[in-house]
DNA sequence: TATGAATGAGTATTCATTCAT
DNA sequence: GATGAATGAATACTCATTCAT
């Protein structure tokens, strides 16, 4: 019954959800999330309307699955980086190049996430609260933490961990929304760069 | 009925237009664009529907002169403060300081101008193009001009612009979105805070 | 504004509602609430679909208007005949006589009345109530009455309430819902064999 | 797992359809045939949908097989009182307390006789008709033969035969549609009480 | 036979926009 | 210009039915 998967190896299984998840992702992006409509998340899924309804509640239920998967998986990502118990400086560096190797591989999210990252309707404000609350609180007291160590100079940490994440944020939205030149030769060294401009705004005098 | 016109001839002219731009203003930033009425913004304007349409051609062309209308208050602004040759610290301070301000006296826009600055049907593509192209861009030639002078280090300047939009942006958002002890705390200092912390990110070495 | 009645005596004032009343009660007689679609009753009616909406909450507030019409009507012939202080005897005849005309002339209302008596949503329940409580008690209160100055036979007057109802609906159901001979004939002296029928059966001994 | 057929080969043997049968009819007079899913009958069954369809055409198949059933029952009971010869006041006694105590003992069954009688789509015009045309007139034969033999008032039996089901099923509804303690009482005495006012109503002169 | 995921035709309802007054 | 009833195209969501396992 569930030795299928090794029986019929070859009939590759595919995960309806995640399918409709990647599909919606690409549909929501291109044309945002009230101009897309279910029959164009379907078919680009390749499967019938009713199939959305089967896996989720409702169309706004597929963008909360969506933006859940995303944030899950930065924030692991994240996490990883900061266990590895790097210097101030190249942790910042490692943090935003994972952010901003991740907007570029995947322009369609980053529109996405820009776009509705806000006035979406009830359910939708736990993301709002994860992006301009508990991620920047929970940078807040690393920042402190680093203060009390002497590693960064004294500030207001919430001004300091908004300033960090919005600055990260708008260059990699320039990265990955146009793809002029100077796009192309920020994603070269934005990592550096940004490194730099956040480093010297925050390190010790 | 229709004599107001001659005997309150005083009687201060009531612009239907400005009218109906501050309650759709109101309305769009309470609950986003697509999910506000006409219906609803003309109640909010106490005039009919059909008026709404006697001066603007649909309901994006609202939304379009609201973001106008905001857009070029804050390049006047923000030409005003550059015109008076500060240093260039100090420019930076008054900027930041002009922009919170407007924040959080009206933090309807502010929802707004989040929520909506991309996703816009075709028509809007222009406003996604000022806020991430056009504006940096000139803020690239104001930033190589100053390190040419050497007033700062040298640096991408299309970097360093987006860093500082993007770093005054979150700030702002988290000041003035939510209404915690937090956001009062950083409406005092973010304008000087802020601006220690670009200033040391960009300042010559 | 309100003299248009007047100066424009030929354009006929159309009320809106009351027009797709008609409409409605006509589609859903033929082909019942659930099998009727909204686009049906506005082609009926010959208004836009929205135009419904404009006037009704749902396609349940029309048959809940429908059934109210008609409810109110009847109960207001009822108590005209029976504030006219006929003989009791007269008065049975004169009351089924009135409904057997009602229901030949309005096969329509007819269908419906029977067939969606039950089963409706929530908001419908109050017309089951009616028909099987409110109504039937009022006419305990003149059965009893009258049981009370000796005009009746003693009996229980709730089954007798409802045995009353009862024969007269099965009959006009008969009467209304077929076009065969026998409908015909019925039609013509139902009310007098109805009568005589249930005379007998509440008499005094 | 399907050693069940050999072990417990005397098991109560569940027809599957007679389950299907009664999980409908319970669900259906619960919610009405239109407001019922295939989902929540199998589910009722603890079958899967798909099973349904083993047994039944579609959805109205199960309705016309609970109504057939029904209807069968019940004229299977009145033939054999009708067979056992008794005075014509004993017979009628005895049919209205055979179909009052079904009605009381099945309340799911009398709301969906109630309620579904008509206007179900074409295949289930033949209950209607069955319920309006071939059961009365099978009841007008016997009404007129006991007139010839003077048991009865000379009267219209067409009119008679509905006077008398419907007062019965009036009623009947009555007493199993609520359970306030006047339902209570009626289904003590309805009999007798119902079968005085029909034998005063048809009794010879 | 039993299963239940997949299907997709079908429908109530909304809402931007028009236009006669 | 102002009004707001009328319009009807557009769309999310449902659910009877099928069929591969």
């Amino acid at each position: 019954m569930n030795d299928h998967s090794e029986i019929m190896a070859t009939s590759i299984k595919v995960d309806k959800k995640e399918l409709i998840r990647q599909a919606a992702l690409s549909v929501f992006a291109r044309h945002g999330f009230y101009s897309t409509t279910a029959q164009q998340i379907a078919a680009e899924a390749d499967v019938a309307v009713g199939t959305l309804y089967n896996h989720f509640k409702d169309k706004e239920d597929i963008l909360i699955h969506i933006l859940d998967t995303e944030m899950n998986e930065r924030q692991a990502a994240v996490l990883q980086i900061v266990g590895k118990d790097l210097p101030m400086r190249e942790q910042i560096k490692q943090i935003i190049a994972f952010h901003m190797e991740r907007a570029v591989e995947n322009k369609f999210m980053m529109r996405l996430f820009l776009g509705e990252e806000l006035h979406l309707s009830g359910k939708l404000e736990k993301f709002t609260y994860k992006l301009f609350k508990e991620i920047p609180d929970r940078m807040v007291l690393m920042l402190q933490a680093a203060m009390d160590r002497g590693e960064l100079r004294r500030a207001d940490p919430l001004v300091l961990a908004h300033a960090i994440m919005g600055a990260n944020r708008s260059v990699m939205v320039r990265a990955s929304l146009y793809d002029d030149d100077a796009a192309k030769r920020i994603r070269d060294h934005a990592a550096e760069e940004l490194t730099e401009f956040i480093w010297q705004g925050i390190k010790p005098t």
